[in-house]
DNA sequence: CTTAGGG
DNA sequence: CCCTAAG
């Protein structure tokens, strides 16, 4: 099956009209709409993955595209019963899901966003055995037309490939499947266990951030970072998703996620796709994308003597084990890989030559030594990307490689699709001041794709240099690696793992706005949760707002790890003194506040301490 | 950067 | 928790 689309990919300098601010909500509103699109599209891709299990093929392991300029290839691992995806009934389908096993993306290379997932299913039961595979080329671009009608979609090559679409995704069909928008929560993953030692305080949203990427990075005050996280992310892409909007409007497409983590992916991978031509010091002139690991199967370009040149459009990359069920959105899972991209690439990474499926670990062996040379078909070349040694542990990123989608029909909304879940039996990174304990699950869970290329290296490649970081090929052509890809680490910040407030978190909170209002975050913060990085004023707040709302409902209805009666009370009776009081006490921090120096004093008489 | 609120 | 509009 083949869908295929592109997405003109909006040139950095492209003009943006401008467009004039509205309110929030009218623009809200509009944005909104085009959510609608999203989903629906989505939900359809959805359907093509799926497809994949049904489509059947022999793999490549070491394919070489060179007009897929965007290509991911998935194994998928179903988990569940089988389908009759042919039935095409993709409403209120059990839910279901699925494992899937990136190995490979690759990137466009010439400003078109041509993405052509190629996906590699196969029946878990049948592990190792003959992978069945189907060529699944969803785009997640768009008509330059800004039509995203039928002719979008090639069904012809879908037919020929003898798969077969369910109708939910027949173009005209009522794609929007409720499969996408009612979710069971039957098979979302309930990992609670090790969030324990925080407590939760909602069950129900079992989605916890895959992880984290360190609070101190944005902590408490940290205009650098800050800066660069808003240079990253708002400004350009928010506008660059209204302008698409606003041209593809009538596409009913909504192009780019309202949101900044939505589309950090294209975010830090569009704009790095800006190639440019690098010159290497052994005059080997290279095309390379200058910031990512982005890129694909090799392919040959016109030639000098003496040198290769190369075009990389794909990288294999480590196996990345992705969990999501069967109605998280294709949005979603592109949302999951890119985090497990991150995170991936966050830990270092290095390059891997391979010579007609075999490694070449000798880093000091020439290029034509290795078999790569202008004679030979390039096609036997291939680069993988694997997990970075340990030269630069990722302490940050905890989250191991499978990753899971809540499946909560609440949490299934936009939002929360765009949280990748935390595994539980990840270390919280508040544990994670000392690496040493996440960094190992995360390796571990690596290693196996290594093991993997095992398969075809026979050389006893004796040369310790095996595991140098990056490097030495001759033609420094070939490191096509970004220039700023360690810092980098993850300005593509994700939503921040969740992290209840414990009971003395609560207290001191308390206590601190019982002195000094409800309009001071910053001081609240500043005394009572001053060495608490993770926590800012705005947590605090928004803690508070919470608060307040929980004293206000009935105890059956509050969830999570129970706040002591006698602290919502304060809570209340805070909440009522600062209502009224409001700006008057607030500027000293002294006692303003007989009433809640009473209810302090209870406090500790019944126990309730720091 | 802070607040204040909606999402 | 995130995002933003306002200060």
């Amino acid at each position: 099956m083949v869908f295929k689309r592109k997405l003109e990919c909006v040139s950095v300098g492209f003009d943006y009209p401008n467009i004039p601010k509205a309110p929030r909500s009218c623009r809200r509103k509009v944005v909104n709409k085009r959510t609608d699109a999203m989903d629906l599209l989505a939900s359809l891709a959805g359907k093509l993955l799926e497809e994949c299990e049904s489509s059947s093929a022999s793999s490549n392991a070491f394919e070489v595209n060179t007009h897929e300029n965007c290509r991911k290839e998935i194994k998928q691992e179903d988990h569940l019963k089988s389908e009759s995806s042919d039935q095409g009934n993709s409403v209120s389908r059990p839910t279901y899901e699925k494992t899937c096993v990136v190995n490979s993306f690759s990137f466009p290379d010439d400003g078109i966003l041509e993405r052509t997932p190629v996906c590699e299913t196969k029946n878990v039961k049948s592990e190792g055995v003959t992978e069945e595979r189907g060529d699944v080329i969803v785009n997640t671009g768009f008509e330059q037309d800004g039509g995203l009608g039928a002719d979008a979609f090639n069904l012809e090559d879908a037919t020929a490939l003898g798969v077969q679409f369910p109708k939910s995704v027949c173009v005209d069909g009522d794609v929007k499947s409720p499969s996408c928008l009612n979710k069971t929560s039957n098979g979302s993953l309930d990992r609670q266990g090790n969030h324990t030692k925080l407590g939760r305080d909602d069950d129900d949203e079992k989605l916890y951030s895959y992880h984290k990427f360190s609070s101190k990075f944005k902590s408490y005050r940290s205009p650098t970072i800050r800066r660069i996280r808003k240079s990253l992310s708002s400004k350009y892409w928010k506008q660059m998703a209204k302008d698409f909007g606003h041209y593809r409007a009538d596409a009913g497409v909504k192009a780019l996620y309202r949101k900044r983590k939505s589309c950090y992916g294209y975010n830090a991978w569009q704009r790095e796709t800006i190639y440019k031509r690098r010159r290497s010091p052994d005059r080997s002139s290279v095309v390379t994308s200058d910031g990512g690991l982005s890129s694909g199967s090799v392919s040959k370009l016109p030639e000098k003597r003496d040198s290769v040149k190369l075009s990389i459009k794909s990288f294999r990359i480590p196996e990345l084990f992705i969990e999501v069920p069967e109605t998280a959105t294709v949005g979603s899972l592109k949302r999951t890989v890119m985090e497990a991209v991150s995170v991936l690439l966050s830990g270092g990474i290095r390059v891997g030559v391979l010579v007609h499926g075999k490694k070449v670990r000798d880093d000091k062996k020439t290029l034509s030594q290795s078999g790569i040379s202008s004679e030979e078909n390039l096609t036997n070349l291939g680069f993988t990307l694997e997990p970075g040694p340990s030269k630069a542990p990722v302490p940050l990123c905890s989250q191991d490689p499978l990753v899971s989608l809540p499946i909560d029909p609440t949490n299934l909304s936009e939002r929360s699709a765009v949280s990748p879940t935390l595994d539980t039996e990840t270390p919280h990174p508040d544990d994670v001041a000392n690496p040493g304990n996440i960094v190992d699950n995360n390796h571990l869970e690596l290693i196996p794709y290594q093991k993997e290329i095992t398969v075809d290296e026979e050389e006893p490649s004796t040369d310790p240099k095996a595991l140098v970081p990056l490097p030495a090929l001759e033609a420094e052509a070939l490191a096509i690696v970004p220039l700023n890809q360690k810092p980098k680490r993850t300005e593509l910040a994700q939503r921040r793992t969740r992290r209840p407030f414990s009971v003395t978190e609560v207290e001191a909170l308390v206590q601190a706005v019982e002195e000094l209002g409800t309009g001071r975050w910053r001081d609240v913060k500043l005394r009572a949760f001053e060495d608490a990085d993770h926590r800012t004023y705005v947590d605090l707040k928004d803690k508070w707002k919470t608060l307040v709302h929980t004293a206000s409902i009935s105890p059956q209805q509050r969830r999570g790890e129970p706040v002591p009666q006698e602290l919502l009370d304060r809570v209340l009776r805070a909440y009522g003194y600062w209502s009224q009081h409001q700006g008057k006490h607030q500027g000293r921090g002294g006692g303003a506040h007989k009433d809640l120096d009473m209810n302090r004093g209870r406090a500790v008489e019944a126990g309730v301490s720091v």
